[in-house]
DNA sequence: ATCATGTTTATGTATGCACATAATAGCGAG
DNA sequence: CTCGCTATTATGTGCATACATAAACATGAT
């Protein structure tokens, strides 16, 4: 849009609406001009107002409510989005060497709280893998995997050492949606050697699961190395 | 609106479309129809399509370019959203008491890493807190932060003792954006004292920096008592 | 073959209009 | 005064239309 002078795309809208937040011309939890009214006076349609507004409302820095008008956030800043990162194209965007190596593959019967976790019944086994990935050679983040074989029998023919099993799964199984957790732990024996660091290192660990309708698919605990950061992208 | 039979909304369309590539009928990386063709097949306008799509764009589900059309996403899940503590309401939301105590206010010139965080020239003393946070009398967070009393000297005035810092800043100081890193630490001497674990513990820790135009106004470290997650809120 | 150019096409955005919906405000009956 | 209805109003959504823009594609000259 080659923006004609007074007319304004809804991008420059917001950009002024967000000017003024943060110059506070308007104050957190004012009132501000309903979309008809700041429509005139940025000459442009309610459309654009409203595209614009609804966009700074998803970033929680405005308040909507129907027919109550729209209110500058008391407390903006309520979620962070992060980065996910993607094992080996971090590794790689670096300019280091990605690698992968497989430290177990069996089948496990899963302890309660990953039944619960994997809404599986019981305790038949189910495939578990452990996963070192490395960046020029130095640990960078131990995998600990379980795959929900009842609900995906096809990952047992799978061999995981031609691709891994996030790209894998990413590739050949149906899957909706997810979440995940971060929390710290301290370097225990077993991680400190796969991750060649001290123990009682401070590790970052991220938990996602994944699932595909009411079924889990897979449960996936990634511990990083020492020192490892993440950081909104945004 | 009342979802007259063949007529769809955005959000039917979102779903539709959703559901599509969940069950993989449109599979990773596939080109899908253009947004006229959808709008025919599901009996709305094409800015109604354009409405859904652009949200799953959003979302990572969808990739877009002009001309080269939509597909979908080789790997989605590329970003999440994590819910940023409110330390009063997460503490006042699960039924606990809250309560903050200041264990110190003073100025002090910051180290050299913390110059370059808070961009900050020379050595110039400024405002340093460390604040515990607590839940029913247990530590929950401790926060550690430099204000930059050349941005906001009237913090020199604030009484951090009757309303948080956090909280006075949030109202009282103009800020347009920030950005928030997570990682892990083992539980030194310090904050193991004042957080009342084991030397040695895995913390998790939020470092929040939060700017005005070019000026960084604070930058704040919250470390958190062992056994703390965060998880995605969407 | 390589490069510059113009053409085509799918998405991006703006507009005016209409109506839906939620929630407040106001009014009237009891 | 309270309860419940109605009117009002700001946002939410949908549509048809028009034009902007990026990028793939085709063409033609060198």
């Amino acid at each position: 849009m080659s923006a004609p002078a007074g007319r304004k795309t809804w991008q420059a809208v917001q950009a002024a609406v967000r000017a003024r937040i943060s110059r506070r011309d308007w104050k957190p939890g004012a009132l501000i001009p309903h979309e008809a009214e700041l429509a005139q006076e940025f000459g442009c349609s309610r459309g654009t107002v409203n595209r614009a507004l609804r966009g700074l409302a998803e970033d929680g820095l405005l308040e909507r409510r129907r027919r109550a008008g729209t209110r500058v956030a008391l407390n903006p800043q309520r979620r962070a989005a992060f980065a996910i990162p993607l094992i080996r194209d971090e590794i790689e965007g670096k300019g280091q060497q990605f690698a992968a190596r497989i430290l177990t593959r069996e089948m496990r019967r899963p302890p309660p709280d990953v039944q619960a976790r994997l809404r599986v019944a019981g305790a038949a086994p189910i495939l578990w893998l452990e996963t070192l990935y490395t960046a020029d050679g130095a640990p960078y983040v131990f995998e600990a995997r379980w795959i929900n074989t009842h609900a995906v029998p096809r990952a047992l023919d799978a061999d995981f050492t031609v691709i891994s099993p996030n790209e894998w799964l990413v590739r050949e199984v149906p899957f909706d949606s997810g979440d995940f957790t971060v929390s710290a732990m301290a370097a225990d024996g077993r991680s400190a050697a796969v991750l060649g660091c001290a123990e009682g290192a401070g590790l970052l660990v991220l938990d996602r699961r994944t699932q595909h309708g009411a079924q889990i698919i897979t449960s996936v605990r990634l511990v990083f190395h020492p020192g490892y950061r993440m950081h909104t992208r945004s």
